[in-house]
DNA sequence: GATGAATGAGCGTTCATTCAT
DNA sequence: TATGAATGAACGCTCATTCAT
């Protein structure tokens, strides 16, 4: 019997997620998919079960990756600012190496795809940002505003960084990347 | 009929950005717009020469009025910092009051209906902001940084403003606008 | 605009039955119907919205007015036997003009579609036929056996007569016709 | 490895029928089958050639057997009335000890796959019935009436009870039995 | 201008069957 | 022999769009 293919589902996850980055989720047509992974449409569902299990399937593994991967990174014992720098610095290069993993994720969060994702992942949140934040305000290095609303802030600001990087208005070298460090620690910093 | 028929016009379009603000833009079905709108799909082709044509049509008008409304805005003569809370603060109102638009167009712009739309007003900027940064730089209170780049971060903070205000994370109130203008102002602010 | 075609929905369910009675229910394909009334098979949804909706629209018409046609007949004044041998002539009769009809529903009864009919539609029962029996045994001219069973066997002895009549084993004269009226009539008299 | 094949093959035939018996023709799935009988649905292709292949043998089996076994019993010297019941009360019991099979077979007869047994099969009649009837007719018994009609007519009737008694409106007891009896007599009786 | 009917193109999915080991 | 992987050929259905009035 021939055995089932690893590289065959990862090239079926990595193809999903090109097309949402290059066309959103309107684009996204099963036969697309396989003739470009170069499968029968039928041999999809031999790895999903169906469209929204692919998609959603997708979106929990990078949920759960991207939690692992920022949580199990940067436990440094570094003084406040530098280390809230090396975590920016990280997100940054995380969001431009995994951008088409990221955007798929933003678009999951505002479609109905997302509603198919387990309550458990869901909700993850990087407490871990969180904690970041609160050892800020305990230092008095940070502004006292909600937690909630300084990560989403944040998130927004990361966001928009990788986008421009993106588009080659800003380079990923240390002289941008400290001009957009600073205006994102003096947004919050107290 | 002139009135008549703009009257219908215009409640396509409303209807239209109404469903797209509620469902996203996989769910908007011609059938469904024109069963809101009480007429025949049919007729929706007699105001519309397609879909395609509805979405960047209204996507075109948006992006039109948007930047005319605020430019038309506050050229009042105010103490510089003064002045820009004032236009942060229409800004945010000004987007609370229209999220419905203000989502269509964060939709059409990562989806395959933006390259419909005709090139000048893909581009369209608000000169208007690019006039401010400048005014502040001139006298020392805005950062030296690239004004793209520094429009664009403006830009995701008071997205994200609006979109915590929505969720009701924040208050329409002037204790939590002057927090979020404080964070936006520390930002840009030498 | 196009007006409607009753006779086109009319012509889609005699194909549907003329199908079911040639094929039984595994044969019936959408497109296939489609072909047969020379419509588009997107044309079929306009008339009925599903495959089971089709199928069970017929199946509670179909239903409906065999109870009616068979409720309003035969109330005629006459000695007992003879109005049972002319209730039964006429049911011979209906079901032989009506063969792929009975077929339908006889089938419609042992598949999952009978589930989708009306639960009141799905119970009607001819207490015409109830009532004669009972007429038979207050006379003492019909054996005292439940009425459910009595039925239910002079059913199949109906159905079986019309599948000879069918397969041209049994005429529809009045030589045969007799003869197995008297197969029935003495099984049930008392 | 004779014995192991020759098992498995019973247990695929087995499903098959129990799954017809359940929810019909339309119900039945190669990878269903396979899965209850926990083999590979490539598997089911060693024992039979095609799911057509696999539905007329298991029919033809039946056809075969039925005949085999009604025609081996009951050569008893008896009154020809006692006789006649005795037969009768076999084929009862035969048809509720195989109510799955004879439900097998009765759906093959209204779907294409009867038309797939092989002709000398597909005609199979119990001769014995045939036999049975002629002597009845020879002592002036049984009513002058054609034997395919008879034998259809007391064929439908059979199954009818068989019918009755599945679904507990009768019971398979001695009262019960001796009724149905006396109805289907009384039919064939001169 | 308005509309109900009609449809072609395409979609997600199923499933009997074959392939390759 | 046994089987998991793979697939072609359908199938039911949707929907933007056009037709005919």
């Amino acid at each position: 019997m021939k055995l089932k293919d690893e590289l065959k589902r990862e090239a079926i996850i990595n193809e999903t997620i090109a097309i949402v980055y290059a066309k959103g989720f309107a684009g996204v047509k099963m036969a697309h998919i396989a003739k470009k992974v170069d499968i029968s449409p039928s041999t999809l569902y031999v790895y999903f079960k169906s469209k929204d299990d692919l998609i959603s399937s997708i979106a929990t593994d990078l949920l759960k990756n991207i939690t692992n991967i920022s949580q199990n990174q940067l436990k440094q014992d570094l003084p406040y600012k530098l280390k809230f720098k090396a975590i920016w610095v990280f997100y940054i290069n995380f969001g431009i190496n995994n951008r088409k993993e990221m955007s798929f994720i933003t678009q999951v969060k505002q479609s109905p795809y997302f509603d198919m994702i387990p309550e458990h992942i869901r909700h993850l949140k990087s407490s871990f940002i969180l904690d970041l934040l609160d050892e800020g305000k305990q230092q008095g290095l940070i502004k006292d505003v909600d937690n909630t609303i300084l990560s989403a802030l944040l998130g927004a600001f990361l966001t928009e960084t990788i986008k421009l990087i993106d588009s080659k208005l800003l380079q990923l070298q240390e002289e941008d990347i400290n001009t957009m460090f600073l205006l994102a620690w003096d947004a919050v910093k107290n």
